[in-house]
DNA sequence: CATTGACACATG
DNA sequence: CATGTGCG
């Protein structure tokens, strides 16, 4: 009686399976490096992370902030560039490195290291100005950095790459990297491209589940720096080749080279996504003239690491089978999230400086110490890495901060409110540009964080009304409000930093209608909520609508803001003469600035989320202003791979 | 080399 | 809500 069951063929290992485990077999240590890859997992659409084809690549822009100062300054490509803030260079371009210029050199030591050394200065918000600007002078003590030129550039990099890159999952890790999932584009070019594995041959003798036969040759010339299976020697050689070998029990047995090590589905696909990637990057290259570096593997964490081993311009992959030899003697702190307190951590408890120093610790040993979610840095030690690339789409960021060091602190609540004005003109600034984009955005929470001295930062928040123009005005005095609950208006304050920010940043729904809901011409409307549900709020401000076939009413010179609270219970009624106003905008901002004026932002909110809405798009929508809650979406790993454990 | 300045987000 | 952590 054979034991193998007809489903479970990889456990068993069958004829069709090959040989080509026999290097990673050796590897215990790390996950499963060579899995078997069947018709199954082929034709299967929805592996998710857990698809043994899965193809990620993680591309950053090459010096961005000097980057983009070249193509907006339209200099040479081999001019010598750094980007200054205050007096600090925060960017510098390669041909400005071969000088060997680095950042948080100061500025004259930069000029000595190269005369003619491009400088520019970051944009900058002038007090009074309500947009960024480049100044021939700039003083930190009435200007305020704005890094939106660059927020701007980086979001047209992505656009590029989503429009190249048609079945890609495109998330923007920061303002100048990008994670890319190539997995199913390259699914269907491999299908494309070999046709007979469209189904398994009749005489497979597992159907579907019968691995696929072996893979063809794959070229890799033009798709990138291929790491090799035995890495070449570190610069920082904190260990000697013996050092390595000695973890195998022959002593003289060689490593096994790239020709030995036979490849395997997984990098045919890894070749292709490094061709799709190539395409996407040219693009950049020539149309917005950025240069990019790639580095792709089985996932998120491991493409990170790769996109470093060639810079700039370069391209890198990682296949499987070089995973082992590349992780080992890697310093554990070049991995994302372990560059601070956590990896120093690790380092101390266990003596530790590199991955392969960690190995040896087992899982629970980690987690005794460290927590449950440390198992997520034991798998990331291993290459392993179920983090999913998430098109983040159009919600885009959930936060905005302007923020502001204050090389001499405020002294006094005028100096506050100044330098809110202008981080408030900032704020408005971006959210109306972000608002171009996606007209319902809305920003739930207006947060205030103050530090005075060298104590740590602290913050006050609240409830950001949903106006339809958001002006510098409304910011600012919700903000200085913040600023009196937060740090009064004593004198002898100290205050060296101040920061403003917009949290909670989201699409309103359906029924959050503008501030122009609570327009209605007077005459005879009651102010009755139920009836104010029944109007019209596309109805234009100070624009009656005479041509309306019911309401007649053209005659109306008032306007009326009407709600009652339905947590509060509070009736605001506010009346106000059109003729006050010379337009509508300034209606709008006035209406806002009322509402924010009757002090109680609770009630502000609720007149907005609650009361409002009620025209449901979707037939089978309920009343309620309710969002529904995204928790209720599953999660599937009962394992958790939170970055962050219970420590202190 | 450690540090700074601007930012976003997770956690309790 | 308030605070802490990571990153370029």
């Amino acid at each position: 009686m054979e034991t193998s069951l007809p489903d479970s063929p990889t456990k068993t290992g069958s004829l069709w399976k090959g040989k080509a485990k026999d290097v990673t077999s050796a590897q215990d240590e790390f996950g499963d490096l060579n899995p078997i890859i069947t018709y199954r997992h082929l034709l299967s659409q929805n592996l998710g992370v857990r698809d043994p084809l899965r193809v990620v690549a993680l591309c950053d822009s090459d010096a961005f902030y000097a980057a983009c100062e070249m193509v907006r300054l339209g200099v040479d490509k081999d001019t010598p560039l750094v980007v200054l803030q205050w007096d600090s260079i925060i960017a510098v371009n390669y041909p400005a490195r071969k000088y060997g210029i680095s950042r948080m050199d100061k500025k004259m030591d930069a000029l000595k290291r190269c005369p003619h050394l491009k400088i520019v200065h970051v944009a900058t918000y002038r007090e009074g100005e309500t947009e960024p600007g480049y100044w021939d002078e700039v003083d930190t003590n009435t200007h305020k950095v704005s890094l939106d030129y660059y927020r701007r550039e980086s979001l047209k990099i992505a656009a590029m790459f989503r429009e190249m890159l048609p079945g890609c999952e495109v998330e923007k890790a920061s303002i100048d990297e990008a994670f890319i999932d190539f997995t199913k584009p390259v699914r269907e070019i491999i299908l494309q491209r070999y046709p007979h594995l469209a189904q398994p041959p009749p005489d497979a003798p597992f159907g579907v589940e019968t691995a696929l036969p072996p893979p063809p040759p794959i070229v890799w010339d033009g798709k990138g720096a291929v790491i090799p299976v035995n890495s070449p020697p570190s610069e920082d050689s904190s260990i000697t080749d013996g050092q390595i070998s000695s973890s195998s029990d022959e002593p003289g047995r060689a490593e096994p080279l790239d020709k030995d090590v036979v490849s395997t589905w997984h990098d045919v696909a890894l070749s292709i996504g490094a061709e799709l990637m190539t395409n996407a990057r040219d693009a950049v290259h020539t149309t917005l003239g950025y240069s990019t570096s790639a580095g792709i593997a089985r996932n998120k964490f491991l493409a990170k690491l790769t996109a470093s081993y060639r810079k700039p311009n370069g391209q890198s992959i990682l296949r499987n089978a070089s995973i082992p030899n590349y992780l080992r003697p890697m310093p554990f702190q070049k991995i994302r999230f372990l560059g601070g307190k956590l990896g120093r951590a690790f380092a101390e408890e266990y003596d530790a400086a590199t991955v392969g120093d960690l190995l040896s610790i087992t899982l629970d040993e980690m987690q005794t110490k460290f927590g449950e979610s440390s198992i997520w840095v034991y798998e990331i030690l291993r290459g392993l890495d179920r983090s999913e690339v998430k098109d983040k789409g159009s919600t885009l960021n959930k936060s905005m901060l302007a923020s502001k060091n204050l090389p001499k602190p405020i002294t006094n609540v005028q100096e506050g409110y100044r330098w809110i004005r202008v981080l408030a003109a900032e704020l408005a600034l971006r959210l109306n540009d972000a608002r171009n984009m996606s007209p319902n955005l809305w920003p739930k929470t207006l947060v205030l964080h103050a530090r005075k001295g060298y104590e740590s930062s602290r913050s006050k928040q609240a409830p950001f009304p949903y106006t339809r123009e958001v002006t510098v005005d409304i910011i600012a005095a919700a903000g200085d409000k913040l600023w009196k609950e937060l740090v009064g208006t004593s004198t002898q304050m100290n205050v060296t930093n101040v920061q403003l920010s917009f949290t909670g940043i989201d699409f309103a729904e359906a029924g959050q209608k503008t501030i122009e809901g609570f327009f209605k011409p007077t005459s005879k409307r009651q102010r009755d909520s139920a009836e104010l549900t029944d109007f019209n709020t596309q109805a234009e401000v100070g624009q009656p609508e005479s041509s309306a076939g019911d309401a007649k009413e053209d005659s109306a010179t008032d306007i009326i803001v009407s709600h009652t609270c339905t947590r509060c219970k509070k009736t605001l009624s506010l009346n106000l003469e059109l003729s006050r106003f010379k337009d509508s905008e300034e209606q709008k901002t006035a209406i806002a600035a009322l509402i924010m004026e009757h002090d109680d932002w609770h009630f502000a909110q609720d007149l907005v989320r609650e009361e409002i809405p009620i025209r449901p798009i979707q037939p089978s929508a309920s009343t309620s202003h309710k969002k529904t809650p995204k928790t209720k979406k599953r999660r599937k790993d009962p394992v958790g791979i939170e970055r962050f454990f219970d420590r202190k």
